[in-house]
DNA sequence: TTGATAAATAACCCTGTGGTTAAATATAAA
DNA sequence: TTTATATTTAACCACAGGGTTATTTATCAA
């Protein structure tokens, strides 16, 4: 994993605990203790999978007495949504009219700096 | 990196060359030297990122000789943006507006399997 | 058959990741 | 001030990731 953005964001994507921990985020903020209680796993993993998605700024942690709540934080995803756009087209596409298509954008396409 | 297909995929896409790879594929097939090509790493590097791409199933290999063409293999790209869509009303929408839509799809969002 | 080209594999190195248990820190509450 | 609760940090371990160079395999071409 390099560090840019996207390789940060999909590098913490790629862990099914922390995908279940944002989806748990989606329903709305909570605690450490709450979001590690469906894992079978220690709390100082947890954390660890925290600070992953904290340094990807898939979440964002605030400070309440002792409890330090999570909650989602969606730009990153914007962003690979963005990233994701370009290759849309060969799946919403037939592949045959996929052959036109890239004929046609060939040029646009190469050497794209943001990958 | 758990190899369930979603963590395979975001796990091949956080990498900028395996990235460049792809948007270089995504103008037609090529070969694995004309690959290799434009990055400053040994051509068993680059095979080693094309056999991530290829166990994640974003590309495919043929024959043609010596030469064993790549081409782009959409399907688990159309799985990232399947995940990416629960998502996509947290940068679609207001935050005030958020509010109002989660009370009514927690149920919903709450322990979905294919985190 | 020999030689050139394309690509993969082997063996190795270093670093990062994901987990553990034990200890430290921060805050609230008694 | 002591104790309980929430969370992080430290120290450790095993293993996977990304790179290297050297070697092997596969195919074409002379």
């Amino acid at each position: 994993m390099t560090d840019d953005r996207l390789s940060l964001t999909f590098s913490a994507l790629a862990d099914p605990t922390r995908r279940a921990i944002l989806a748990r985020l989606a329903t709305g903020e909570t605690s450490v203790t709450e979001l590690a209680e469906p894992f079978e796993m220690s709390l100082p993993a947890v954390s660890k999978h925290l600070k992953v998605l904290e340094r990807a700024g898939l979440i964002e942690r605030g400070r309440e007495a002792q409890w330090r709540p999570c909650r989602l934080q969606a730009a990153p995803l914007k962003d690979v949504d963005s990233w994701l756009a370009r290759y849309r087209r060969f799946w919403e596409e037939s592949f045959d009219r996929l052959d036109a298509y890239l004929k046609n954008t060939k040029d646009a396409e190469n050497d794209s700096k943001d990958n």
